[in-house]
DNA sequence: TTTTGAGTTGTTCGA
DNA sequence: GTCGAACAACTCAAA
């Protein structure tokens, strides 16, 4: 249906905060006049973004109503519930059409096609298309006709399937705003207090992050250029600068997965980088993982709730609020573990071996189930990912799709040594222990006494001693996954 | 329908 | 120090 030149369009902004390869902004703009929006949503079923996202999203809009600006438009925030603003709105301009990108979990599905069928009812055309992903989850089935359950296999039918999708320039330019008198829900950006103010705690975020797309493309070109080269072993790293840290900007759409694609293989292509064939598949690989976790969310809508494996609904989870609170602040006694967390804190990150390490720790060794960590991260990540952070945490735990063996329990101290051999992540954001030669560097409580005092550092009093033995944690673990019933079929 | 090969990311132990 | 085996058994996906 083609656009009528004349007619009014609503696009509706979620996690597509761009203009770049913005197929529904692309669409909506062939129209004679258009209003954009971002709600935020505040229907009950949705599950609200954490604090660190809101942090980010605040930028990201402030960023994307400037561009929009730059080019004749201008963005318009609501807050209120979307099932009913959207079509008030689209019925108060008069709009002939409402576009969007799609989501994919089952509340968010049910909401815009309740919000689709109310549109028509009134005579609004709404479309909508695919701004998020490579593969949509509809397009990937087994040979048998379901859903792929293991990402290998699932990974190939994608790339058998057919090429990644060129991304769409930005619209040239944007039609005018559509005369406004007033609007149901409409706040300003300061109104929706996505930033923290008492306390701000937002100082390690501003120091890490650029949101919008113009931090967004630098920070892919800043990957390519530096980063990628070795990818393949140094995204193992936390030491290094060598993973791509696209994870926030993909989450809130100030970049495509498309684009990002497009301009590697261009690099690749145009030998502007040094990346091995085996950098390059890796690192595609990832971004096939966020694929996966999309296929799996959409498949099975309560990943971020419900063990994926039943027979986990069993387990004997213990519930300690001394240890996860020593787990959320860094004190732990662990010093790659509490590096971590306390990146996570500080800058709305954490690197994802370290991730590993802290969610098999929360797991394992506290025996802590696996839903408390992802609603952590979920709060305090700029990345909080509906599909990634629930297959993720689902994943280590044993409970998940493709899951690893239960026997799979992380060692923080060789952990550490191995892929933070110095020990420059932990003195980064472990200051307390910087001191200690390299040798007790992930292991503080098998130093000596003279090298602890020389280091100043008072085990118990200035950095904990560990709060559980990794032996004894280890045993403990192995006796309570082993203990699990036979394999229960999930079909 | 049955069979077969494979499955992100680890640790420990003993030779 | 290095290396292979054991740690379980299951499910998935395709032939």
């Amino acid at each position: 249906m083609p656009a009528s030149p004349g007619a009014i369009a609503l696009h509706w902004f979620r996690n597509d905060l761009r203009l770049d390869d913005n197929p529904a902004l692309t669409r909506a703009a062939e129209a004679g006049a258009l209003l954009a929006i971002y709600i935020d949503e505040t229907d009950d079923t949705l599950r609200p973004r954490g604090g660190a996202q809101k942090w980010f999203v605040h930028h990201a809009l402030a960023r994307l109503d400037e561009s929009l600006k730059a080019k004749g438009s201008a963005l318009v925030i609501l807050r209120g519930a979307s099932r009913d603003l959207v079509p008030q709105v689209a019925k108060s301009i008069g709009a002939r059409h409402v576009t969007w990108n799609r989501r994919y979990g089952q509340a968010e599905r049910d909401l815009d096609s309740g919000i689709k069928a109310e549109l028509k009812d009134a005579g609004i055309a709404a479309e909508s298309f695919n701004g998020h992903l490579l593969y949509e989850p509809m397009e990937i089935r087994s040979q048998a006709g379901g859903p792929m359950r293991v990402f290998t296999p699932f990974w190939k039918a994608c790339r058998a399937k057919r090429p990644v999708e060129a991304p769409l320039p930005p619209p040239a330019s944007l039609p005018p705003l559509p005369a406004i008198d007033h609007l149901p829900g409409r706040v300003s950006l300061d109104d929706l207090e996505f930033l923290p103010t008492k306390p701000d705690w937002a100082g390690g975020l501003r120091e890490t992050w650029q949101p919008g797309e113009v931090g967004a493309q630098k920070r892919l070109l800043a990957f390519l250029a530096k980063g990628f080269r070795g990818y393949a072993e140094d995204r193992n790293r936390p030491d290094l600068p060598s993973t791509s840290m696209l994870s926030a900007h993909l989450a809130v759409g100030d970049i495509s997965v498309r684009r990002v694609w497009q301009v590697t293989e261009q690099a690749l292509a145009a030998r502007e980088t040094k990346a091995s064939a085996t950098d390059a598949e890796k690192f595609f690989a990832e971004l096939g993982w966020r694929e996966f976790s999309y296929h799996l969310l959409f498949h099975y809508p309560t990943l971020a709730s419900v063990n994926y494996q039943p027979k986990f609904d069993a387990f004997p989870w213990v519930t300690d609020a001394g240890a996860l609170a020593a787990w959320q602040k860094g004190l732990t006694g662990y010093p790659i573990v509490d590096a971590g967390m306390r990146q996570l804190w500080r800058t709305g990150f954490m690197h994802n071996r370290v991730r590993m390490i802290v969610a098999s720790f929360l797991i394992k060794h506290l025996l802590t189930d696996w839903r408390a960590g992802e609603a952590w991260f979920w709060d305090t990540l700029c990345d909080a990912d509906p599909a990634s952070n629930a297959a993720s945490w689902q994943w280590v735990a044993g409970s998940g799709a493709d899951a690893a063996p239960y026997f799979r329990i992380f060692n923080p101290i060789t952990q550490g040594e191995k892929f933070d051999p110095e020990g420059h992540f932990v003195r980064t954001h472990v200051p307390e222990i910087a001191k200690l030669p390299d040798k007790f560097i992930h292991c503080p409580w098998e130093a000596p006494g003279p090298i602890l005092a020389r280091a100043g550092i008072r085990l118990g009093e200035t950095y904990p001693r560990p709060i559980v033995s990794h032996d004894e944690a280890r045993g403990r673990a192995l006796e309570a996954f082993k203990a699990l019933p036979a394999a229960a079929s999930n079909a």
